[in-house]
DNA sequence: TGTCCGATTGGT
DNA sequence: CCAATCGGACAG
């Protein structure tokens, strides 16, 4: 069958969370300077709903030259940088002034894999694109593509595998012991039993 | 401008 | 368990 990229309207639906777990299954694809497509089928996100959410950027209505991307029409990359050497991918939704986004936590690898290889140089297949700064880093992504259209060409999502909703497992987010009541929201998503999941907690 | 700290990772 | 490493947010 014939991919297609994920049209406008998958993004700007209002609940972040469903946006979030029909990601699951879908292909996040950037092609390398090249132009071959490297790529990665989505196993596991994690949702963050601005303003109201204490673990999202956007807590509070917080607008900044970092956080405006999520203040945009959904369906845009929104990629920062973290822990001085890291970048994290995430995808904006709803529509604008409502700064909704969900993060790409692990992937399994498609296509590029050889090219994913030498860019995480001496990993095993399974540890490529098992963590948000590791997809990044497999992929090529960096702050360059911040804001990136994602119905442009420079990155996009595709239909890929469809995952049934009893394959979907969920829980609290990782990485946000500051994020006091909304540490324990559930808004974390994976496919059960997928070897590509992140495994920190 | 100064301080604090992070939506992580890899090595001890 | 902890260091690496530096930009963002915010106080002053």
């Amino acid at each position: 069958m014939k991919s297609a990229k994920l049209p406008r309207e998958f993004y700007t639906r209002p609940n972040v969370l469903t946006v979030a777990r029909d990601l699951l299954g879908k292909l996040l694809v950037v092609p390398a300077a090249n132009g071959q497509r490297v790529s990665g089928m989505i196993v596991e996100v994690e949702a963050y709903r601005g303003p109201e959410d204490r673990a999202s950027h956007a807590y509070g209505g917080r607008r900044t030259q970092r956080t405006e991307t999520m203040y945009g029409l959904g369906g845009v990359a929104y990629v920062y940088f973290v822990y001085g050497m890291y970048y994290q991918f995430n995808v904006v939704s709803n529509v604008a002034d409502i700064p909704h986004a969900i993060l790409m936590r692990a992937l399994q690898p498609v296509e590029g894999i050889e090219l994913m290889r030498e860019r995480r140089h001496k990993h095993p297949d399974h540890n490529l694109t098992n963590g948000p700064g590791k997809l990044c880093i497999a992929l090529g992504i960096d702050r360059t593509l911040n804001n990136a259209d994602l119905s442009g060409d420079r990155v996009w999502l595709e239909e890929y595998q469809s995952v049934s909703p009893r394959r979907i497992a969920k829980g609290p987010r990782i990485g946000i012991d500051y994020a006091e009541e909304w540490i324990y929201k559930p808004w974390r998503f994976w496919i059960r039993d997928n070897s590509y999941v992140s495994r920190r907690s």
